[in-house]
RNA sequence: GGUCCCGUAGUUCAAUGGAUAGAAUAGAAGUUUCCUAAACUUUUGAUACAGGUUCGAUUCCUGUCGGGACCA
């Protein structure tokens, strides 16, 4: 159990044997000590005192001398300042700690629990490549899918597919037009980018033509409607949903280019799926639901025959489920393919990581699947982020602004070879490693720039400051564990090799005692928190908890580094314990890292 | 028109109702005979506005102003 759990049970247990005051321990709110006072973890005593009908000073004191009392191995001293009594931890329950976990590379992560969560994330449109806003989807959906890993959960990541629809069409008759047969293989295009052209070109020529039509007096959303490659998508659709073979065909051709063009993307950035739905196999998905919904009066047919929900009595407004001419709306196949999921694969939670701009229609989507008794309804977890910006505003595709990720994924990556050689310390590197150092601290760059920040809020891309490798950025952590790394080799401890140090020639362990100074301590007790971390990043969903983590620690390792010698420490004992220290900080910092999907160099 | 989200240092981000609101960056000043200076140390600087709730509010409530999203 971490330290902070332990203390809050303590508490509460001093509460009930000296007031018989019964608490849960989870009420009890225990933060760490200001540094401005002396103690390492302080217990909020506001809360209680009034039931308890005493002074914060007195209760304090008799809860700080039964702890101490009582717990010694826990509590060294206490004081108490106003409401707050600060509790110093015993420097022995430090060092068992480090003696038990220093050569844990697991340390933190939790046993199966047997549960089982869905990840759905990415969700691509197969009719363009990928942008900013798919890399933090694909990071984001990624770390969390990680984070449960760690915290003992069974996950299952799945992705839909949206390779239907008019704007699928629209990109396939441009293509059919314009490209003259073109291939990504004839023309060296990667293939989502070679369909986005045909997709950018289907807009610049409706705007022409709906141009031509407003010149001629056609109102301007007539003109839309009417313009002629507009009416050409729409037969195209009308024709897939059809089964035209030759429409099929090229979809099909189409989509094979954009799937390949995505693998690449993928692959770069480690997104993998367990299993891809797509939308063309479960658009129809749902509709016997429509039936069910009316017969238990769920739902409500109009008089031109659409269907219904009233969700007015739950705060929100109707909802069409079904239109009048019988096809399905998005929310008929969401309910559709909610269900399919659940029977396939039966997780107990099902978190679907899409945009903001989706609240409203999974607030609807949750709320019809519990009014159709669907046993998935209580686990559908819509994980909302928020939109990524540029500093001059929104990316608009009309004004070009969109960045997309393939190219900032490259640029990532020239300015990470163009850091590295500034900095002139590849020395024997090969060619290979080298590329590979790019790619670890370019792509890590990327990654720790967009998980960073809350997934709730918005959040602006500055270029500039993306590829900056100082402060809160992965090279700053990435570069604390090759200076760790670089002592650990040196003295002969790589990431196999037991934490505790032989002291000489009778290879015996030698036993560490004495006290810690502050900032072994600090580290210390930074390094223990990861196990709470862990729960609290699994129990918010996000990766930024882990991100800020392991800054912290990194930040309070080069403290510690600066100040303190490691391999030359001034005992063999102090060198063993800051060994000890040193061999966890790397370990944590190279997992937390890893939940974040950023791997971590043993040189740089 | 209706619903929802957001306003914190110059900038980008933190802060389950708790102590003097933290970082990073930018600005200023320092640190290399010593395990990687992509580092460390010191310093300047902020809760949009007006009320309310209470021992205590960046956090909860109401209103104003400013940004954003969604629903027809």
């Amino acid at each position: 159990m971490d330290i902070t759990s332990q203390i809050r049970t303590v508490t509460s247990q001093g509460l009930r044997d000296n007031y018989q005051h019964n608490l849960d321990a989870s009420a009890i709110l225990v933060n760490e000590t200001k540094p401005e006072f002396e103690g390492d973890y302080t217990v909020v005593l506001f809360s209680f005192i009034k039931s308890l009908k005493k002074s914060p000073e007195a209760l304090g004191n008799e809860l700080g001398q039964y702890l101490v009392k009582n717990w010694p191995h826990l509590f060294s001293k206490y004081n108490v300042i106003k409401g707050f009594l600060n509790l110093s931890i015993a420097d022995a329950y430090w060092l068992e700690f480090l003696q038990a976990q220093s050569a844990n590379k697991n340390f933190g992560r939790k046993e199966p629990n047997g549960k089982k969560v869905m990840v759905e994330y990415s969700s691509p449109n197969t009719n363009k490549p990928l942008h900013l806003g798919h890399l933090r989807n694909n990071f984001l959906g990624w770390s969390v899918a990680e984070i449960y890993k760690a915290n003992g959960y069974e996950i299952v990541k799945t992705c839909i597919a949206n390779d239907r629809g008019i704007h699928i069409c629209k990109s396939m008759i441009a293509w059919q037009r314009f490209a003259n047969g073109a291939t990504p293989a004839t023309t060296g295009i990667k293939g989502d980018h070679l369909v986005g052209d045909y997709y950018v070109l289907f807009g610049n020529i409706h705007k022409e033509e709906v141009a031509a039509l407003t010149a001629a007096g056609m109102d301007k959303e007539q003109a839309e409607k009417e313009a002629p490659i507009m009416q050409a998508a729409q037969q195209m659709l009308v024709d897939w949903e059809a089964g035209k073979p030759e429409v099929i065909e090229l979809w099909k051709t189409m989509n094979s280019w954009v799937y390949a063009g995505f693998d690449v993307t993928y692959k770069r950035i480690g997104s993998d799926f367990d299993k891809i739905y797509y939308e063309s196999n479960t658009y129809l998905l749902g509709k016997e639901l429509v039936e069910t919904g009316l017969q238990k009066g769920v739902f409500f047919k109009k008089e031109d025959g659409s269907v219904w929900i009233d969700l007015t009595a739950d705060g929100l407004d109707q909802k069409i489920v079904q239109r009048k001419d019988g096809t399905a709306v998005y929310m008929t196949q969401d309910i559709g393919l909610a269900v399919r999921k659940y029977e396939e694969f039966k997780s107990d939670q099902s978190i679907y990581v899409v945009g903001d701009e989706q609240n409203y229609h999974f607030k609807v989507l949750k709320l019809i699947c519990k009014k159709l008794n669907l046993p998935s309804a209580d686990g559908i977890f819509h994980l909302s982020y928020g939109m990524v910006e540029l500093p001059t505003g929104r990316m608009k595709t009309r004004e070009g602004t969109v960045v997309d990720a393939d190219d900032i994924l490259d640029e990532m990556i020239v300015e990470a070879e163009k850091k590295t050689t500034e900095q002139g310390k590849t020395e024997g590197f090969t060619q290979e490693e080298l590329k590979d150092l790019y790619d670890i601290t370019g792509i890590g760059g990327l990654k720790f720039f967009l998980l960073r920040v809350d997934p709730k809020k918005r959040m602006v891309f500055n270029p500039e400051e993306s590829i900056d490798l100082h402060g809160y950025t992965a090279t700053f952590i990435q570069y604390a564990y090759a200076r760790i790394k670089s002592i650990l080799r040196k003295e002969g401890l790589d990431n196999n090799q037991p934490a505790v140090v032989p002291s000489g020639e009778p290879k015996t362990p030698v036993p560490i005692t004495g006290d810690l100074l502050p900032l072994e301590k600090a580290l210390t007790i930074t390094l223990e928190k990861y196990i709470s971390i862990l729960e609290q990043a699994c129990l918010e969903m996000s990766p930024s908890v882990i991100a800020g983590y392991a800054f912290e620690l990194a930040k309070t390792f080069n403290s510690f580094y600066a100040e303190h010698k490691i391999a030359g420490a001034e005992t063999p004992e102090k060198k063993t314990l800051r060994l000890q220290i040193a061999q966890l900080t790397a370990s944590v910092l190279r997992s937390s890292m890893a939940l974040l999907g950023i791997r971590v160099p043993e040189r740089m």
